[in-house]
RNA sequence: UCCUCGGUAGCUCAGCUGGUAGAGCAGGUGGCUGUUAACCACCCUGUCGGGGGUUCGAGUCCCUCCCGAGGAGCCA
């Protein structure tokens, strides 16, 4: 592994080195006697061209075995190219075919395909532009969070996969079990099961990243969540990734800004760090994508209550699907004329009515709201949801019974209220989502490696 | 889960009021000493999603099932 990358090889073009560059072949052109591969490693969106003549060792040969999607190792010197299209390029003096691919049944062309046909090989289609570009954006978006959390001081916790206390509102679970299809039966066949109770795979990390905020101070949680529910959008993952910060001593305008620091650090750390991929999607996916980026990164976020919004989309004059009034959640018109056409850009909405959200959310003074945050973007819709939490042990009480929570089942999470309680928020961030807001891509299922949807889990 | 729109060649699609399927790209063969989605010529490619029905005759009309997409709900 000691041959640098073609990121680095176009980066800090070696003039005149002898080099060896892996990759597989994205298309091949013949002219006469010389044939032009381009070849494609991974490391970044641009390949290297690398320039075969007549007189290679078993040039005929091998010229016929090379096509698209075959695996080489290419030697020879890095040279400045005489034609228009690229700087450099690598006038080879040996070409060794490692991996084969017939052309007759190879799925990927050189022409661009359809996402929905790409979705159908899942294990070839990270060799496509667009899929490799989001890898590597995941990629640097998953380190540039724990390098956000990291410079401020937050503790990273591993919250658990699997788990036994459903976090209210938040979806229906998926069940963990080692009884067998046959066991199932019966009025409560997990008591004989490995954990003694119904157990499941978590909906969020949530409840448990509060259990250490009241320990550490700021924690973060950024792993694998899943949601058994039966939705079929462009939004919906079965499994999907989130972040959850949570912070003691922490109210709803500090919550607020901690997500807005963190989304516009995100936008900048991409921006810097994999601009020839922002540059792809905004060629191919999503044109003014780097434009409403480099916006994003310099200015500050509209924030409006849910009562001003409420007042706004009832004096707009737009006549809506769900008529508005006080009270009833905002639907994703309604979520989307804020958003898209009165802020403009990312909007914070906060202050919802308490009948409307989970029993975890702190109370407002006025009695009717909580202190709530949602942060909407352009085109995805909620990105971020997140509160203040109820550190008052009597009001957490209250609202748990409200709910109609089983007291004994959370007694662990009325404790943390009972002993030491401090003010403390947190939000989550769904990290599909945000890869989606800075790709441009139009469906979640094309910027995680391998979507879970209903119906679909194919490898 | 609901609503809407789709499923025709390897891919992207066309196919009219029913008459027996065709373009581009990909692939193959040949040509071209600087190609860039290369180009030029020729060639190949089909259980029209499955099942049932109407009809002399169905890609086209009807029923049903499966799959996909968009939107809604729910949410991140």
């Amino acid at each position: 592994m000691d041959e640098r990358t073609i990121r680095k090889i176009l980066a800090e073009p070696p003039l005149g080195e002898e080099l060896a560059v892996h990759g597989w072949l994205r298309t091949i052109r013949h002219s006469g006697g010389l044939s032009f591969l381009a070849v494609n490693d991974g490391s970044s969106p641009a390949g290297l061209q690398v320039v075969c003549e007549q007189s290679l060792p078993g040039y005929d040969h091998l010229v016929k075995q090379l096509a698209t999607g075959c695996a080489l190792r290419c030697r020879g010197t890095l040279v400045e190219s005489p034609a228009r299209g690229q700087d450099v390029e690598l006038r080879a003096s040996a070409i060794e075919l490692l991996g084969g691919a017939d052309a007759a049944t190879y799925p990927l062309q050189k022409k661009r395909h359809s996402f929905e046909f790409l979705r159908t090989i899942p294990h070839l289609r990270p060799r496509t532009n667009a899929l490799a570009a989001v890898a590597r954006i995941r990629s640097c978006l998953s380190f540039a969070i724990h390098a956000f959390f990291r410079e401020r001081d937050f503790i990273h916790v591993h919250t658990p996969l699997i788990t036994t206390s459903d976090c209210e509102g938040a979806g229906e679970m998926f069940t963990v079990t080692a009884l067998e299809p046959e066991q199932l039966g019966g009025k409560n066949p997990f008591a004989a099961d490995f954990f003694g109770r119904r157990a499941g795979l978590t909906v969020s990390g949530q409840l448990q990243a509060e259990i250490y905020a009241l320990a550490l101070g700021r924690v973060y949680t950024f792993g694998p969540t899943f949601r058994a529910e039966n939705s079929n959008t462009s939004r919906h993952l079965a499994e999907f990734w989130m972040v959850e910060p949570e912070m003691a001593f922490c109210d709803l305008a500090c919550d607020m800004a901690v997500a807005e620091d963190l989304l516009r650090t995100l936008v900048g750390r991409v921006l810097d760090e994999c601009g020839d991929d922002i540059d792809l999607f905004d060629r191919f996916i999503d044109r003014g994508l780097r434009q409403r980026l480099e916006a994003v990164r310099v200015t500050p976020f509209a924030r409006i209550s849910y009562s001003e919004a409420v007042q706004t989309l009832e004096g707009s004059g737009r006549s809506f699907q769900f008529p508005v009034s006080w009270g009833m959640d905002l639907q994703a018109e309604h979520e989307r004329f804020l958003c898209e056409e009165v802020a403009g850009g990312p909007l914070i909405v906060t202050d919802y009515p308490r009948q409307i959200k989970p029993f975890y959310m702190r109370q407002n003074d006025d009695g009717r709201t909580v202190a709530a945050m949602d942060i909407l973007v352009p085109g995805v819709g909620e990105l971020v949801g997140g509160s203040q939490r109820e550190e008052r042990y009597d009001l957490l009480r209250t609202r748990m019974e409200e709910a109609g929570l089983d007291l004994d089942a959370y007694s662990w999470y009325l404790d943390l209220r009972r002993y030491g309680s401090a003010p403390h928020a947190g939000f989550g961030l769904g990290f599909e989502r945000l890869v989606q807001f800075v790709t441009g891509m139009a469906n979640i299922r094309d910027v995680i490696p391998f979507p879970r949807t209903p119906g679909s889990a194919p490898c």
